[in-house]
RNA sequence: GGCCGCGUAGCUCAGGGGAUAGAGCAACUGCCUUCUAAGCAGUCGGUCGCACGUUCGAUUCGUGCCGCGGUCACCA
């Protein structure tokens, strides 16, 4: 129990002998006190008043006074307004710096989450970087409040818009391949999705010109009846169409392979939608004999859900192949047989809350086990300038060149200041992937991830200021002057008792000793901006110490070990922190 | 139009019933013969979209309105 709990639990069961009634444990408002005011632990007295009968200055008197003599941390007290402050004791700050960092025991419960699942028609750009750093540090944060936490990428390798990029090249293409065009594999195949969508506003145009209406010519464009058809072969197993299909997904993962790779993110199991929406076809099947879905006159599959507020909503289309959400019926029952998780977490934008709405209903129709547990990421869309960003129209920033723009940023700026002249070109290539991804990732994590962020490719991202560079700054800070401290002996609990803090101290001890509260509210609220928020508070309230605080050339020896210790807790804290959201953490930079 | 989300400093964002609303960027001013100045300290900058309501207390909760976005596909 932390010290917040701790006040708050206490004041609760001393509250009936101190004001004869008893209090609900929510109506005891605990804060950190206010940098304004004096004190570590503020109590808000207001909400008790009632049961005090009390004025507030009077109240919070009394819990003072219980507090003082009761609870051993309590050094002192003052009662602003209705605002009881308490002051803790050094000591109890100091006993920090010796405790081992508290490990979060493990939970029985099996927490999954899919994230990433690219579509296999074009090359990832900023948005599925968003759903990638966003999903790898959610399950990092899970990871380290003690779930079982596994990481699944479900591929969307099939369907009406892979055939899309299929159709186009076979058109177009003349035999090109990522070899023959020394193209990376999934710009290629993305190349031809955009080819798709040009061809096929091209067939609207002359249509439209030619007598039809809009809503015809949008269904009988040729290209796109050719990719309805070469769908049709693809789920009858048409050796060419399938082949094809092997052909250019294999190019797009070649290709993903790479960006993943620079990213850092991982996956502990590939779903493919090719291998899963057969089994969505058998479930539609089974929930039709059972009524759960019905059939209209054309054969389509539907469930009515608009006794639940929502619509009716196709299953199955009437030629009997699959749409998105068969698959996704298939792919839960698979990951329920393989993983058993009490939660299954989806890493999907918000522009598919009803989508993922629609399918924990109709899950939890068939009955499902697994329905109730299913939860639905939403995070916002990387929105540009210029609006939304669209894969078929190109506007899109790429993932790839956006990671190298910011490697060379990196290279630059560090370059510039001259600290790592002795370093190896390996060396300094590695520092400089380690600072540019710092910075993107810290870009898009300290944002929450409800809201869209707007992305300005015109203005790079900062390296200072609120920013992942700044953060692994201040963990070299401490990485050097560790270095330069060399072996000393440690601090010890006697070296403690007498120990008074200076302010900036306080305040660093504070901050650290909060880490554990940070993550496991990060985690229930499932928001790893919080967490990046708390690194950079860290990082700062360091800095300002560093820079109050001679640490080396301290003038006592016990001041010297005491700020020591501060420097390797920041710097591991930094360091774990990054580590769950997937920022590294340089020695030098 | 129905449903969902969002409006906080010039810009990008925190905060989320409690004390005088915070950061970063931008602009300006100090601080490197001293542990990494990618730093620290300071100045400037706000009717927390508008209105009403609930409350001892509302930027925070509720309702309505305005603005922006998403979604309601035999696309994913």
């Amino acid at each position: 129990m932390n010290i917040f709990e701790q006040i708050q639990t206490q004041v609760q069961q001393a509250f009936p002998a101190l004001f004869g009634t008893a209090v609900e444990i929510e109506k005891i408002t605990i804060n950190e006190t206010l940098k304004e005011f004096s004190g570590d632990v503020t109590l808000v007295v207001f909400p008790l008043l009632k049961l005090t009968k009390k004025n507030p200055e009077e109240s919070a008197i009394i819990i003072g006074e219980f507090l003082l003599s009761n609870n051993p941390h309590v050094e002192s007290f003052n009662v602003i307004k209705g605002f009881l402050n308490l002051v803790l004791k050094d000591a109890f700050w100091t006993a920090f710096l010796l405790e081992e960092p508290m490990q979060i025991p493990a939970k029985n419960e099996v927490v999954l989450i899919e994230y990433s699942s690219p579509n296999t028609n074009k090359p990832i750009h900023l948005g599925h970087v968003r759903n990638n750093v966003l999903g790898y540090a959610l399950a990092g944060i899970f990871k380290a409040n003690g779930y079982q936490t596994s990481k699944v990428n479900l591929i969307n390798d099939r369907g009406i818009h892979i055939c899309k990029s299929m159709i186009a090249w076979q058109k177009f293409a003349n035999g090109e391949t990522p070899e023959s065009s020394g193209m990376k594999g999934d710009k290629l195949v993305g190349k031809y999705y955009v080819a798709f969508d040009k061809q096929y506003k091209q067939e609207i145009e002359t249509l439209i010109a030619t007598g039809h209406t809009k809503e015809e010519a949008e269904k009988q464009a040729p290209i796109l009846l050719a990719a309805q058809a070469m769908l049709l072969r693809w789920e009858n197993g048409d050796a060419e169409v399938v082949d094809l299909w092997k052909m250019m997904n294999a190019w797009v993962y070649a290709g993903f392979d790479v960006t993943y790779k620079n990213l850092g993110v991982d996956f502990d199991k590939y779903y493919y939608e090719s291998n899963t929406y057969l089994l969505g076809k058998d479930i539609v099947e089974d929930g039709l004999s059972r009524g759960v879905f019905y059939k209209k006159e054309n054969g389509s599959v539907w469930i009515d859900l608009s006794a639940d507020g929502l619509d009716e909503k196709l299953v199955l289309r009437a030629d009997g192949t699959s749409v998105y959400i068969t698959q996704d019926l298939g792919t839960a029952d698979l990951k329920y047989q393989d993983f058993k998780m009490n939660r299954s977490i989806y890493v999907v934008g918000n522009e598919q809350d009803y989508h993922f709405k629609v399918l924990k209903l109709i899950l939890q129709k068939l009955g499902r086990p697994y329905a109730d547990g299913i939860q639905h990421f939403s995070y916002g869309m990387v929105d540009l300038p210029s609006g939304k960003m669209k894969s078929r129209e190109g506007t899109v920033v790429d993932a790839d060149d956006l990671i190298d723009d910011m490697i060379a940023a990196a290279k630059e700026q560090t370059e510039a200041l001259g600290k790592i002249d002795d370093f190896t070109e390996e060396e300094k290539i590695a520092l400089f992937k380690t600072i540019g991804l710092g910075a993107l990732k810290f870009f898009l994590l300290r944002v929450d991830p409800k809201k869209r962020i707007l992305f300005d490719p015109k203005e790079s991202i900062d390296l200072h200021g609120y920013t992942g560079p700044f953060v692994q700054y201040t963990y070299a800070r401490t990485r050097s002057i560790l270095r330069k401290a060399g072996s000393i002996t440690p601090l010890a609990k006697s070296d403690l008792a007498a120990y008074a803090l200076l302010a900036s101290e306080k305040e660093l001890i504070k901050i650290l000793y909060k880490s554990n509260i940070i993550l496991a509210e990060c985690c229930k609220e499932m928001n790893p901006a919080k967490l990046i928020d708390y690194t950079y508070d860290v990082a700062k309230i360091y800095n300002k110490f560093y820079n109050d605080c001679a640490i080396l050339a301290a003038e006592k020896e016990i001041e010297k070990k005491c700020r020591l210790q501060l420097t390797t807790l920041t710097g591991n804290t930094i360091q774990r922190c990054f580590a769950l959201v997937g920022i590294d953490v340089p020695e030098r930079m």
